[in-house]
DNA sequence: ATGGTATTGATAATTTTTTGACAAAACCTT
DNA sequence: AAGGTTTTGTCAAAAAATTATCAATACCAT
């Protein structure tokens, strides 16, 4: 059950969520949680969480719940936020440039190792520690530095170029923030976070409320 | 089946992809698109696809498929695309200035109203069409104008009280983009949107690759 | 020490989502 | 105009995810 078994994607998603949840609970001095304290604070019930936590090799303890030191140790094991991943952003549009001056990355192993736009003009800014480049240094620059993540922040027009061209630097795992899906051979791990997509829902949501108060 | 019938979260997820594909082949001039088609090009099954577009009002044509413009147009309309929605965005760093200064917003249907923030020295300040207004003029300026969606961008440390100042002021749709859960009451709906957890979930992704290519 | 009790871990049941299968529809070619 | 063929819409099956249940556990108060 524990250890190499593949983890259902459902669960993958809540873990960053448990994650923060009981590191802030570690950090209040709280020593431990059952899964209904954490069920309630996510919005989830304590059958799932305890469901989600038994793929973790870890023990709850009766009367007590899970040690949130442990758990948290656990977590970042599994999430792999314990060691630097080094990333690199395509677009240095105002998205790619909050993103490369947003300090929270570094402090959570993310080190943002190279900031890529088409733009001569933009070619030799800095934004945070980043200093952007060309694009077509992408394929040198990554190969100096092992880089484990791309991160697509140009218009959706050119997302489909720019992955082919992180796919050819030996990129393993894509994070699209373009409004488009891409396509990548299956060893290329793709995660979406799409903003608009995001509102998109809530407006769907915000339908839905008047036609229910109309109805 | 059609209309006020409750359509399935995963369902309404992959609507804004399908509407930025099929607007996509519209564009290019391409009349009619299969179920098949539309599978490849987003990684899903044909079956998925007429499972979810049997959910809207609209019927596919044997042998040709479903029209781009008809379909493009049922899509907008239930995800509330033709009809603007009014935001404010709760803080003005990084990542709220760069949602301020995105111009995709607006010709998607996302007015940007406001743009606050707590810190006295970013107030007045423009940011795209947005003015940096003081934190606690919140409720009033959502008086003035009715406000549909709140996004808030503040650190995670914040973000459950700007949440509530959003609840009070009224808004019924929340964006979170800190990274944090945050607690609403029902009638109101969240959407999350963060990048960190999408990172950590590629991070996740990332390890695994290698567990496997070790053993 | 002992008993009452809260909480886990595991299993089972339920619900939800995805996929498969195929008759009916309607296009296109000849 | 007729037949072959592709693609839909629907229903059924399978797979996946969530929730409920409950015996076992071990804490805590007395």
């Amino acid at each position: 059950m524990h250890s190499s078994e593949q983890i259902p994607h459902p669960v993958i998603r809540r873990l960053p969520k448990y994650l923060v949840h009981v590191q802030e609970l570690r950090e209040e001095g709280v020593e431990w949680a059952s899964s209904q304290e954490i069920a309630d604070a996510l919005g989830l019930t304590s059958s799932t969480v305890r469901q989600d936590l038994s793929h973790m090799e870890l023990r709850g303890i009766s009367k007590k719940g899970y040690e949130t030191s442990q758990l948290e140790a656990v977590l970042r094991q599994v999430l792999g936020a314990d060691i630097m991943h080094h990333v690199v952003i395509i677009g240095a549009g105002h998205l790619g440039r909050a993103l490369a001056e947003h300090g929270a990355f570094a402090r959570r192993g993310f080190e943002i190792c190279g900031l890529f736009d088409r733009d001569e003009d933009l070619i030799g800014k800095m934004y945070g520690n980043a200093e952007v480049m060309s694009i077509d240094d992408l394929a040198t620059q990554v190969g100096k530095v092992k880089i484990d993540i791309g991160i697509i922040a140009v218009p959706s027009s050119a997302a489909q170029q720019v992955a082919e061209m992180l796919v050819d630097a030996g990129v393993k795992a894509i994070l699209n923030l373009a409004y488009k899906h891409i396509q990548v051979p299956s060893h290329v791990t793709v995660v979406d976070a799409r903003i608009m997509e995001s509102l998109q829902e809530l407006a769907y949501a915000l339908g839905k409320k008047k036609e229910v108060s109309r109805g």
